[in-house]
DNA sequence: TGTACATCAGTGAACGCGCGTTCACTGATGTAC
DNA sequence: TGTACATCAGTGAACGCGCGTTCACTGATGTAC
């Protein structure tokens, strides 16, 4: 009996942590390759060798490569909700509103040139409804989670702002990037900060 | 002289316009399957077929695969425009204002299934910083006239605001597309337009 | 405490496949005489 | 008008390469006795 209940539940708690552990960093990297590189540029080999693996053992940690990319863009799209709120924490200390942080955060010149450490949304938005079903469902997920953290950072909380803020930081960092990570590119990003804040930003401009 | 004359420039006239319409046919399918299956997507052997030809003829018109993504960057960017155009000139004819018509023609529900018809900056915006440096030319050349057309409608005709709608309408389709061709996805549009036509289109709200 | 054994995370060679590119060839077209 | 020839757009087989996936194996770890 006691067997039989170990059976049906086997290593549950420490013998799997290192195997656990292993699992973190090949999410970690993938997450960082994902929004480095698109969704065609997670290849499994080069995942698995950032991680200091040899690609043989992937399938002993998921299913497929696909599996593999949705957990990757979960994980892209916590580690950024994580920035972004440590940032805003400190401002907000400091006197800034919270919409004000969120806008400088996600629209900081330090995103025009790299694209590993920012919004998952902004850095594979257009390539969201090619991919799979799951993938593609995945993705909803992220945008509705998106519009949902700027509602609850926007002074009134609207609906309707909301979505069009999300439209506008996502929009304006890709046209920015694409610009290139020069004048013509930072200038795009600052004039969408001012005004954002100016049209959304109540308690300063209003 | 006269036959050194022909030598430097052979068969500028008509021997070549068999060849040229076929070459437009290969750029006209090529600009269609960049939209639909972005930069990765496209493949000599797809196109060619599309165009009903052999793969190894592409040589004859390409340098390279590469070559054929900015000429067909740049056709799918020329179809847009050319698309917009005509609903605007038709819809102005009604008594639409141009920016309206603008608006309602980038952000319609046609968009929100089929990648293949609309702006390539919206279909591929995420994408462009990761390709080679002449498509990503090439793409700052298209983000910098979709902006320039967006203040060219504009009422006022200022450059930030123009900036601002022209990364609102790239960054709300995208979301739209990636929530899926559904209620929500068609959601976010209805509001995103509306919202866009209260704040810059002075004649009627203002 | 020590030995034998089971488990299993990770290794590395191999596979099938699709892709971009090359190249010798074909066959239609147009020109020279 | 007719024949011989040159041109060249397009064909189709072949290449090398990288990728996702599979699988027999290794070697470290932990448990049973």
């Amino acid at each position: 009996m006691g067997i039989i209940l170990m059976q049906a539940e086997p290593m549950s708690r420490t013998p799997n942590s290192q195997k656990e552990a292993t699992h973190e960093r090949i999410v970690a990297v993938a997450a960082r390759a994902l929004r480095r590189n698109g969704y065609a540029g997670v290849g499994v080999a080069e995942v698995m060798k950032e991680a200091g693996l040899t690609h043989g053992g992937f399938y002993a940690h998921f299913d497929s490569r696909e599996a593999l990319l949705v957990a990757a863009l979960e994980r892209a799209s916590d580690e950024s909700y994580q920035i972004v709120a440590r940032v805003a924490k400190q401002r907000v200390g400091k006197g800034v509103s919270a919409f004000r942080a969120l806008v400088e955060t996600y629209l900081a010149d330090e995103h025009l040139a790299s694209l590993e450490i920012g919004c998952p949304v902004a850095a594979l938005g257009s390539e969201m409804p090619r991919q799979s079903e799951m993938l593609r469902e995945a993705s909803a997920v992220r945008v509705q989670r998106l519009i949902a953290s700027v509602r609850a950072l926007l002074p009134g909380a609207s609906l309707t702002a909301a979505r069009m803020v999300a439209s506008t930081l996502v929009g304006s960092l890709q046209l920015a990037r694409a610009l290139g990570a020069n004048a013509e590119g930072r200038a795009l990003l600052s004039t969408t900060r001012k005004s954002l804040l100016q049209q959304y930003d109540s308690p300063v401009e209003h």
